[in-house]
DNA sequence: ATGGCAGGTTATACCTGA
């Protein structure tokens, strides 16, 4: 049986209730896993999602930031998160589907805007939140067993994941540095690139455009810093992958759009 | 090269985002 992940950074699921019922409307995935939920457990419009079948809900959240969360229409098993850098802070949660896949939500700290981990605090943190997370899914996830991961990963590695590289390779997000620690990350585990799988490294793919532009369509100056990865035992049984640019254009848009990919989920 | 916008809060200015 085939299963649809889709990961996607709301910036606020309050705030964007409807959008987010509307795509789980209109594309139907099993699972959704959302970034900057910007809320507290408790007022998590979790019974709106429930009540349109979305009934099973691994949350985590703080006030004001970050916070993310796994919605799925099948049970959800060994429900748990860690915290990173000493930090309570979710950015991560995670849950086993009903396949046996172990599915991992990640938002990872953006890092502020100077690419110095002397001068800036917050970009040390996306470094040793990197480093951090690399070497636990290296020593706590040996095994070779199916995982996806997926979420606002703050990065975009590859050349033609910016709308120029040349001009972005001192704007944090596409820097050197972080762009190593990324690809360490993805080697450690043997993670496949899910998107890239199916579109060519030289097509120019973003999932993130800025709010500040005046027409972001027209100028499409976009970055893809949301993933989905998968480890190798999944790549076999990988079928589609798309990221819905159109619904940055819908009324009151996040400034990221979904990423949903189709893959086996290894139940008959 | 710069600045541009958006969300949330012991709000009406300041932090965060990237």
């Amino acid at each position: 049986m085939a299963i649809t992940v889709a990961t996607w950074n709301i910036n606020s699921v309050r705030l964007r209730l409807d959008l987010v019922l509307r795509f789980l409307e209109e594309h139907r995935p099993d699972v959704l896993c959302l970034q900057e939920t910007k809320a507290i457990v408790d007022a998590f419009p979790a019974k709106a999602f429930a009540d349109k079948g979305w009934r099973h809900q691994a949350i985590r959240g703080m006030k004001s930031y970050n916070g993310v969360a796994i919605l799925s229409r099948q049970p959800l098993a060994d429900v748990g998160s860690e915290t990173w850098c000493a930090k309570d802070d979710c950015r991560h949660v995670f849950a086993t589907l009903p396949g046996g896949i172990e599915l991992h939500n990640f938002y990872i700290p953006s890092g502020g805007d100077v690419p110095d981990p002397a001068v800036n605090d917050k970009f040390a943190h996306k470094l040793a939140f990197l480093d951090e997370t690399t070497a636990w899914l290296k020593k706590a996830r040996s095994t070779p067993r199916p995982m996806v991961l997926v979420g606002d990963l703050n990065i975009a590695p590859l050349e033609h994941d910016v709308w120029s590289h040349k001009q972005l390779l001192d704007v944090v997000s596409h820097t050197p540095v972080e762009v190593e620690k990324l690809t360490a990350m993805q080697k450690a585990g043997g993670w496949v690139d899910a998107v890239r799988h199916f579109v060519p490294a030289d097509r120019k793919l973003y999932s993130w455009w800025s709010y500040r532009a005046q027409d972001w369509d027209a100028s499409d100056r976009g970055r893809r810093l949301d993933h989905v990865w998968v480890t190798p035992p999944l790549v076999a049984g990988l079928q589609q992958a798309r990221i819905l640019r159109e619904a940055r254009g819908w009324t009151q848009p996040s400034d990221h759009v979904p990423v949903l990919v189709t893959l086996d989920s290894g139940t008959p």
